[in-house]
Formats: C-alpha cells, structure tokens, sequence
DNA sequence: ATGAAAGCGCTAACAG
DNA sequence: CTGTTAGCGCTTTCAT
C-alpha cells in the first residue's frame, strides 16, 4: 500500500489512463443540461440561448470535447469526406492536381481519403472500397471506371467526377483540359516551325487523354497533308519513355519533331536525345510536352508545351462536387477547360504566331494560316 | 395497375430512385435470417454455417450490399483510417512519401486521410479537426505539433508518428533521415574537395530538419577549423530560394560550396547560377542537396546530395505505426535512417573516398582522413 | 450456430 | 428555447 503511494509519488507521468474521448452526454451532465442541447450548440444553424450556449461552450472545453464526426455522419448520412482516386503522386501533375484539390476541398469542409489506382489499372476494386466508406462524392484523377460501377455510383447517389480523364458513360462528370484541340494547336504550331517528319509518344491507349492527343494531333498532320506521325509508346513512365524516345532517335530517318502525351515522357524525351544522343534539343529536335507542369518552365528544360492549368480544373471539379452533393444534379457532362501553347526553347519557332501573354511566350495559329484551303 | 405496370415496360431504366444504400437489416430480411447473422457473415474471425452465410453472400450480392464502415467504426471505435498531414505535393520529396505512405497503408487495409499545413505552420488547427473524425492513427510529414496538443493525443490514445522532422515530446514517434550525420559528412566531402568559402542555404529554422543538418554541417566545418559557413534562408520555397542564390552569388567573396537544406533549394540555386551567373555548376561551383529526390539524378542537374530512402522511412513509420494501432505501445522513441551521400556532377570531387554502390556513386570519409587531430 | 436486445455518439422530429 | 424520444447501421454480449 504505502509501496504503491510512494511509486505514485515518484512516477512522473500519471499512468496514462488512455480516456476515452469524451462523449456529448458527459458534456451534458457536466453542464446541466440535456444531450441534445449540446449537439445543437455544435450544430451550426440552430436555436440556442446564449445561457446554455454558454454553460455548454463551458464544460466542452474544460472536458477537452469534440463532436464524433463519424457518429454524425451516420445520422445525416453526409461524411464531408470525398474520395480522391490517382495514379500515384511522381508526376508533379497529378501531385498538383491533389494538392490544390485537397486545399480547395478543405476551404469548403471537405475532407479527402486518398486512393491510388496503378495506370491503366480500372478503379473498380477501389470503388469497392470507397463504397463501403460512405463518401459523398468521388474524383477520379486519370483514372478509369468501368460503366456497370459508375451506374451503381449514380444508383447509391455517389457523385463521380473524372479529372484529366472522360468517359462515355453520362451521369459521371468529366473535367479535361482541351487535348484534342491543344494537339492540334501543337500540330499546327510544329507545321509553322516547318518540321517535316513527326512523331508521337502516346501514353497509355487505355486513356482518353492520350488517345485524344493522338487523334488532334493526327488528325491536324492530315489536313496538311503530310505523313502521319510515327507512334511510340512511352507509357507515362520514365523507363518506358526512354526507351521510347531511344528507338526514335536511332532510327534511319529520325524524327525532326516529337510531340510527347505528357510534359513528364517529355523531359524524359530531351534528357535522352541531350544525353545519350548529343541532339541540341530546340535546334536540331523539338520536343513538345502536354500539362505546362512547373518543371517545365525551368532553365534546364524549358520546355514547349500546352498548359492545363491545374487551379481552372480544380475550380471546375470542386464545382460540380459541391453541387452534386448539395442535392442539385447539374448536367453530368464532360467540362473541358482551355489552355494554351507556352513556347520555350524545346521547339524551333514558327516565322510568326508568337505573342505574349502574363509573362509568357504563347503560340496561336495566324488569322492568314487558317485560310489555307484543306 | 396495368398503367404502372406498362409504364415500367417502356421505361427504360427505372427513375433513379436514388436507392439508399442497402443495409444489413434488408440483406438479413432477403436471406430469411437475423441481421446479426449477417454482420457475422461479414466479420473475419465469426462463426455462421456454411448454410447461413451462402444463403447471406448470395443475398447480398443480388442485393449489392456493403457493409457501412462508418457504422461499424462507430462502435468498434477503428476507423482504420489514419490521417497524413503534409505542407503541400509541389515538393516531389512529400509527394513519393505521401506516395509511398498511402501504398504501404493501403496492403494493410488502412485508408489515408490527408491534410494540409502550410510550411512553417503548426498542425494545430488540422488537428483538431483530426480528433474529430476519431482516425485510427495520425502521420505528420514535415509538419509541427505544439506538445499540448500531441500530449492530448496520447491521452485520447491517438498514436502520432512524425515523418521527416522531430520533437522533444516524448509519446510522439518520429522518423527522419540522418541529419546531422549526413550534412556533417556533406561538409567533409566540400572540405575533401578544398573548397574554401562555404554557404548554407537554411529551410525554415522552426523546422528540425534543417536545424539539424545546419548544425552538422556547421560542426564539421568548425571542427577542420573553417570559416563558419555564410547562412541564407530559402524557406524551402524556389521563390526565396532563387533570391538568396542570387544574394551570395552576388556578393564580393562568393562561396564556392553551397550546401542547401533540400534538393528542391539545390535545383533552383543550379537554375540561377547557371543562367543568371553563367556558372558552370560542379566546376565553378559547387551545389550539393539533401533528399535524393528522383529529379536529382536526371542528366539536366545531376546533383550531389544526400540520399533520404523513402521507401525505408515509411516502412519504419508504418510499422510503428500498426503497431501503435494494434494496441503494443512501442518505445515512441525517434528513429532515424541512414543515407549516403550519392555524388554526381554538381560538386567537385574530392581526390578519394569515391566508391560504386547499387549503381551510383557515393563518398565515404576515407579512413586516413579521420586520423587528423581536431 | 443463431436470434434478440443493447448500445456506439450523434441528429432530428416532437412536444412542451 | 429546451428536453424527450427515436433511430442511423452496425457489433457484441447473452441466451437459446
């Protein structure tokens, strides 16, 4: 017994009782008053009296009190928490997209449960998951979905929207940046420089992205008549990428101008042809790049390429989230947000076309070129 | 009637009730059995007859039943889910630890939750929204918690495990690389390599890390009886960063070794010393970073720095972590792993110590070396 | 092995 | 404005 005291005494910590958090009813009695009143005081719009707000603001902080989310959302139904699925977080894009998504969410009260769903791979197991979790709303970040899941998400009321991906299946939302058109503008852009053999590295075919790339940027070669671009696969790896852009350049008749699916095979690409090939990247081979990603405005790559700018897209997910959620079921459609040539110096310049635009160098097709009969 | 049911004819599909999702009672009701026989079902170590549960798995799938893991939560009080606090994904360091983190949780069925703290920031607001949500556990990258708040932590019995900077508070876990190890052995390498003028560029000087490599790098300088080491901050962002390069690049007495807090700083100096200073990196001057981030290997910098393995500070952080979880209390000690310093271009080499390790090259104090008296 | 019943902590009618 | 009451969907004794 005194054993037992006198440890007591010289133990510097008190055995960590591990308490339970405490609950709103402990709050209550501590307070005198009832449970209910607590939860309203912690519920925002309702009526309370400033006494009892007060006795129970009271006795919350002194007891250390916070509301259990996870109880309450049993009851509303609402969690607050979206699910965000991405391929992984090594391509600064996608790092970019989640970061700003998550910021945006968090102003708004939302919290994001992150997922990762390997390239090419479909989120469906995933969604398994996040069904069970009960989330309010779903992004998907590059990712596919096959159409049976995305209609049991419609069904259960599970807004979905794609970012940087679309999908045929309507009541799932879609946010891309403008790909076949930014190809095109690419292509044109190549055109002007005059470059005359072309080559395109796809990333996944699995991806609308790529395949939308792909198609503008064929598709605006045709029209000019010229040959249609070699087609390599980099796989939206780094490993896949160089070998990719390895077989192209030791080829007979190199391309003079390669447009890469995104800004990551991209710099990848001019790591290679600089490295191993001793190519002067901008002179003797243009690379161009898809995304605008920081990296590529750096001094060491300066890479020409199409913005996607990341804030416009999140902006327009968040949007469309927060709407779905709010009951309001706006139109499902695809929303696809401009964006525009920034040219650097991995690509020879066009004759003209060139303007300047918030400290950047952009490219636009010259009034005089759009004449051009087919 | 028969309008009813010729309208359901016609329908194509049915006018999206907007079915609530279904719920063990129903699943239960379909099977003609109890619904605790169908959380029995759908709890690993439960005993049901093999009657039973084929007759609850087949009505649960024609059903499309999911078990709500929030309601269960709720009473089990394991969210399985852990939150992941970090400053932001621009840093491609966070990025493939957040990367690698929600991976090596997601094998052992743990969801992650993320959330943002500004650098510099405390996590204390975020975390009072964290208790709220009752997570399982809390993972902070690179981020503060005041000692009040982590000492509610252990009290809610809330295991927190810090990644990439420490604390003094006992009860909280850390894991960060070897700091002070690695920036002393930075400093041998310069000093190997005879450089004489010597400049730090600090993170932020409330963040451990870089407090700590400072101080070892300081340390070794001092103790080879140096100048101290000219002190800059770059804030861990490439805005201040470009201008504290530009400040000691400027000055009369420019150094010829900068060492910077992380290899994010290392790249933006390398930027500006090339094409504001026209400075051939690696020859003229030496740049070395601390990460070892995948960028830094990459042909347009090649930066000598200090290796962080990622894939080992996260599996030391989730074994803590699970462990915590699993109820064994683990000494919350501070675990540190080693790295090498990987050596590339950007710093001159010293005449010795170079050795080939799993493809790269790394330096190691030569054994002579450490014979010379302080 | 199975069902009935008692909550987990909270919100939301409903009376007063 | 406030307390009482009834659940949200699930796990978990406790009998059977």
């Amino acid at each position: 017994m005194t054993q037992l005291a006198t440890d007591d005494i010289f133990e510097k910590k008190p055995p960590r009782a591990l308490r339970r958090p405490v609950t709103g009813h402990e709050v209550a009695r501590f307070a005198g008053v009832s449970q209910s009143a607590v939860s309203r005081v912690f519920t925002p719009g309702a009526s309370v009296s400033d006494r009892t707000r007060a006795k129970v603001v009271a006795a919350a902080t002194t007891l250390g009190y916070r509301p259990n989310l996870i109880a309450s959302s049993l009851i509303t139904g609402k969690s607050r928490i979206v699910g965000v699925v991405v391929p992984g977080l090594t391509n600064p894009f996608y790092a970019a997209l989640v970061g700003t998504l998550s910021d945006a969410l968090s102003v708004r009260e939302y919290r994001v449960m992150l997922f990762t769903a390997r390239h090419g791979t479909s989120a469906d197991p995933i969604l398994e998951e996040i069904l069970r979790y009960r989330l309010d709303a779903l992004v998907l970040v590059s990712a596919q979905l096959s159409s049976r899941l995305a209609e049991e998400c419609a069904e259960v009321g599970l807004p979905v929207v794609m970012v940087n991906r679309k999908t045929d299946s309507e009541a799932v939302s879609s946010v891309t940046g403008d790909n076949q058109a930014g190809a095109a503008c690419i292509g044109s852009f190549l055109l002007a420089g005059s470059h005359r053999h072309f080559a395109f590295m796809a990333g996944l075919d699995s991806s609308s992205t790529s395949r939308d790339r792909e198609a503008g940027f064929r598709e605006r070669l045709h029209q000019a008549g010229t040959m249609p671009p070699l087609k390599v696969r980099g796989s939206y790896t780094a490993e896949e990428a160089s070998c990719a852009t390895r077989n192209l350049l030791k080829a007979d008749t190199r391309p003079d101008a390669i447009f890469c699916a995104n800004d990551q095979m991209a710099m990848v690409a001019i790591d290679v042809a600089r490295s191993e090939f001793g190519l002067d990247v901008g002179r003797e081979l243009s690379i161009v790049g898809f995304d605008d990603t920081q990296l590529a405005a750096s001094p060491a790559y300066r890479l020409t390429t199409f913005s996607q700018p990341v804030d416009e897209m999140v902006d327009s997910a968040v949007r469309v989230l927060v709407d779905a959620c709010s009951g309001r079921d706006l139109s499902a459609g695809p929303r696809i947000v401009s964006g525009q040539l920034v040219v650097r110096d991995s690509a020879r310049l066009p004759p003209n076309g060139l303007s300047q635009v918030g400290g950047h160098t952009v490219w636009t097709q010259p009034a005089k070129q759009s004449i051009n009969r087919i």
